[in-house]
DNA sequence: GCATATTGTTCGTTGTTGGAGCAAAATACG
DNA sequence: CGTATTTTGCTCCAACAACGAACAATATGC
């Protein structure tokens, strides 16, 4: 970290006063005197991470570190007074059943749309129908919690930066997609998330596979959403011109959904199998323009699609392959961010956590 | 710049000794002490600036600050070695003209592909057939002058940021889209280029407007430059099917340019200024996914095409509106820069000069 | 001629940081 | 078992950079 070891010796007895770090055991050495550890305090600190989605919303009580200590979730309400009601008794049950003298540092709460980073308020969010809604301050007063909020793609690049694997590579030259009932992105250079001079940078969603293609829930056609959404494997499963407007309500009605699609390829439905793959091909020529765009280190994808990776990983990189300029760009790492692990709440987290520890300008 | 009057000081004497800064005459005040103009020292430092394209390749003698001293150009040559064997001695010819005195301080030069920022090397140049050719090393040793070499776009976008208008805003949040023989583009974040993994960022000209669309120089379909770029317009104009492959050679000899069609569509040309404006709908559709994509707060367009920026610009912003996905996105700036000022040329310039005043990472 | 205003420089003070030196705590080896 | 060696963790001091007060220079206004 270019400082001498003199002056970590102050920067940590700095942090122990303030109490960010803790003394840990000492710890076996092949020679010399024993190392002795040090933690960040994460154990007696509490956060509410909230995940809305199109159907459902995700509700993790969970320490600094993003271990969850418990999830529940409950059908979205789109109305944002309804959904805040919704949520604060269940905020204010959850630190009254698991505070034990633990602090919650606050609320992170993860939206499907842009968000105005200054003033907090949800500029567009399509699946929900928000348009220039102040859900945070509501929320905030409902709880007298502070609250962080952010859109998903963001979230996730959050956590992957501060809570993923560490030691290869500098870590901050990547693309965070997220496949949902939406696609978004969120871009990192430099361990830095852009978000471009209206917040709105990352939209890869909705920039055209084809320009005269099939209409997206944003308005515009041919979106890439629009081919490899959620929603539009479904409708594609299914047999309906690929449309999210119009079987969007439909499906939300059949209850059918992208897990059981991969469920039912992995028992040799072929048109679930072929829906999928032909989803894989399409994201394959999505991640080729981000590539093309942006050429960073490496991609992540996030989403339930993820569950097929094996399925369509080489539909993916056949299609980078054939629009990458270079090799090098061809051999772009994409790497799938498995929905077990809770991405998207995890970035809940990291709204609340990483703030405490980055500079004031990437928080 | 976040230092006391006092530090100016020090740092103002360390340029004069160093002969960065020069001291000027004393100038009008409304009250007080006089305040003495500093200048960089820019008229006895020559720059040579290059820029080769498809067709024709450009030979500027400048000074430090990119004004021109004499232009100079003569048609391409593919072959990397015979390209050096005829810019060589012309440089040498230009520098015993000229030089009385005053010191050559390098050799900016401009390339249509991606270049390996590391090695100096040409990654991949569709335009000229070019596939890691080392032409840098070739042109220094030639010489015996360092020669910096960097392709179009991010020539053009450095230009804008060491020599364009300041003051107006955060210089440094913009993309610079080159409309050329090809199309590329470069992006700026906080004053710095994203030159991404393996130095090929930026190549949104290849980004597909519609992926099943017609062939591009780079062997992919539907690519951006595949609709836009000089040859498209052109042989879109010719009423051929729009596919450079076919038309360039054709193109190249029958001797019609980007130009001629301009000033055609001005003498109410119809079909001209159709050709027109068909590229300035796809070129707003492809601004589009910039601003989708990265939000940025202006782009610059460079090219011949802004001759025709009058004729163009419904057409970009319609296709912008269109796809936009806030208000503030359809609003973003998109500013012609023109081809009289020599943007490329500029560049090239910028290339030897902004690296005496960045900071090396920048450079 | 004096008050006021503004630029440009000097210099003392302050706060930060690198690194030498040292204590602590372990192992290796004769 | 004692001494040398190695490694961690801490203290302290010198070097350095930068802020800002004070001052000199040079103008205008009354």
């Amino acid at each position: 970290m270019r400082v001498g070891r003199g002056m970590v010796t102050s920067l940590v007895s700095e942090l122990l006063v303030a109490g960010e770090l803790r003394d840990g055991a000492t710890v076996d050495a092949p020679r010399g005197r024993r190392p002795k550890m040090l933690y960040v305090r994460t154990h007696d600190r509490l956060v509410i991470a909230i995940d809305v989605r199109f159907s459902r919303t995700f509700l993790m009580l969970s320490d600094f570190s993003g271990s969850p200590i418990t999830i529940e979730s409950f059908e979205t309400v789109t109305d944002p007074a309804e959904l805040v009601a919704e949520l604060a008794p269940r905020i204010r049950r959850l630190l009254k059943q698991h505070r034990a003298g633990k602090d919650c540092e606050g609320i992170g709460l993860v939206v499907p749309g842009m968000i105005d980073h200054t003033t907090g308020r949800v500029l567009n969010a399509p699946q929900l129908g928000w348009r220039d809604v102040n859900i945070r301050d509501a929320l905030m007063s409902a709880t007298g919690l502070p609250v962080h909020i952010e859109n998903a793609p963001i979230a996730c690049a959050l956590a992957q930066l501060w809570l993923g694997q560490r030691g290869e590579g500098s870590p901050g030259d990547f693309v965070y997609v997220t496949v949902g009932d939406g696609v978004g992105a969120a871009i990192v250079v430099n361990g830095e998330v852009i978000r471009g001079q209206g917040d709105t940078a990352g939209e890869f969603g909705h920039v055209p596979l084809s320009f005269d293609g099939p209409r997206c829930l944003c308005g515009s056609t041919g979106c890439l959403e629009a081919y490899t959404s959620n929603l539009a494997t479904l409708s594609r499963y299914l047999g309906h011109q690929v449309s999210s407007t119009e079987t969007r309500a439909l499906l939300h009605e059949s209850g059918l959904t992208i897990d059981d699609v991969i469920a039912r390829a992995r028992t040799r439905d072929p048109r679930a199998l072929a829906a999928l793959k032909e989803t894989g091909r399409y994201l394959g020529l999505g991640i080729a323009s981000i590539v093309s765009a942006l050429n960073p280190k490496q991609i992540f994808v996030g989403g339930e699609i993820t569950g097929a990776w094996d399925l369509i990983a080489p539909a993916i990189r056949d299609a980078i392959a054939t629009r990458a300029l270079t090799e090098m760009a061809a051999a772009t790492m994409v790497i799938p961010d498995p929905a077990s692990g809770h991405p998207r709440l995890r970035g809940a987290v990291t709204l609340v956590s990483a703030r405490r520890f980055a500079a004031p300008r990437l928080a």
